[in-house]
DNA sequence: CCAGATATGTAGTGTTCACTACAGATGTGG
DNA sequence: CCACATCTGTAGTGAACACTACATATCTGG
């Protein structure tokens, strides 16, 4: 099979670039130029590897969600729905305002509202975000068989609840908030989860 | 002084249909030929009433929060923090699932990322925003005086996490949670704030 | 009824956008 | 070394964008 020119560039290292050109401008605000600028390549290359910028957004979110996985697991170990609830909020406040990235979240900042050729751009975040809600909601649901919530606990409404909480955070750091504030935020919201929780024997 | 020709459609209806527009589709998303179709009139109207696309969007968002406010004012009316956090959450959860607007909040939707020439929107919503949290921090410092709030209580942490809330419940809605889980959300939410209250007499 | 002022509709303007044609470069299999 | 396949850079493409020039229409004050 015959092999062509390989490629100059690392399709990975790219991906990262282009992330963070989606997450700090969003869908419709990052344009061509910026990607292709930021991720060192010209546009037929970026169009021959991932067929056009929905297609590269998708990738990023691919790669996004991939990273961030890894992170969902590490939360959703915790010993309790409460710890589940505090180790999220918190990781988030942290992640949300780490100077190494765009402030917010990519799952929101990627875009809420889109223009006339861009309506599953939204639909398309939601999914990934619900994907979020339904680890969430196992765990908790998991935590009331451990008698860890009580029995008229919803895990499916706590999911929702943690998952609202985590991208209003997202918002309130992409304008601006600091660090104490989202962890100010995390700390009054882990408090519903507590009062969710059975009493300690 | 004179007049001139006086102008043919009503600028207050005029704006509720490009707020509208910006809910639905975001600053960003809204084309002028949307919008001016949606207002009735043609671009030069447009321009010559409200300077530009910017300034037509600020028009909005006054027009917006203007509606608002007189609902804010009945939210801090509530009789003690908790009251106030439900009826502002159980209020949200019926208006960002109202089929006679948009889904979400005009606060959010507007524009939460943006490309280059458009940097200032997302400020202008979350300064828009920050009104709200303001209104509420108020409430709850008088709570916290009432001894309604416990005195280990924070009304500032308070207010930006209803406000957090409200955000993620409308990000929610717009992906098109309904009012059934808005309302689970809201009211996980308000067992937060029933825990920094004091025990009743 | 006239002069000045403002609004309106038509029909554009230049710019920026996502995307691509094409030619040359660089690899592999025979 | 040759045929072919794939990548890369240059230089565009048509379409959509926010915005406006201009002629015309409709008002007020004198």
């Amino acid at each position: 099979m015959r092999m062509g020119r390989p490629r100059e560039f690392n399709a990975e290292t790219a991906l990262d670039q282009a992330m963070e050109v989606f997450w700090r401008h969003g869908y419709e605000g990052a344009t061509i130029a910026q990607l292709t600028e930021a991720m060192g390549i010209n546009p037929p290359s970026l169009y021959a590897c991932f067929g056009n910028k929905e297609g590269l957004l998708k990738a990023a979110l691919d790669r996004y969600t991939k990273l961030r996985g890894v992170w969902m697991d590490e939360v959703v170990a915790a010993s309790t729905a409460r710890d589940v609830a505090e180790r999220m909020l918190m990781g988030i406040a942290e992640k949300q305002t780490d100077p190494a990235n765009p402030p917010g979240c990519l799952l929101v900042q990627g875009g809420i509202a889109c223009g006339t050729g861009s309506e599953n751009v939204p639909f398309e975040l939601a999914a990934r975000r619900a994907q979020n809600e339904d680890q969430l909601r196992d765990r908790f649901v998991r935590a009331k068989a451990d008698g860890d919530l009580k029995e008229s606990a919803d895990p499916a409404a706590l999911a929702r609840y943690v998952s609202a909480v985590a991208v209003g955070m997202g918002v309130m750091a992409s304008s601006g908030a600091d660090r104490e504030a989202l962890r100010q935020v995390a700390s009054v919201a882990v408090q519903a989860v507590e009062a969710q929780s059975a009493d300690r024997a």
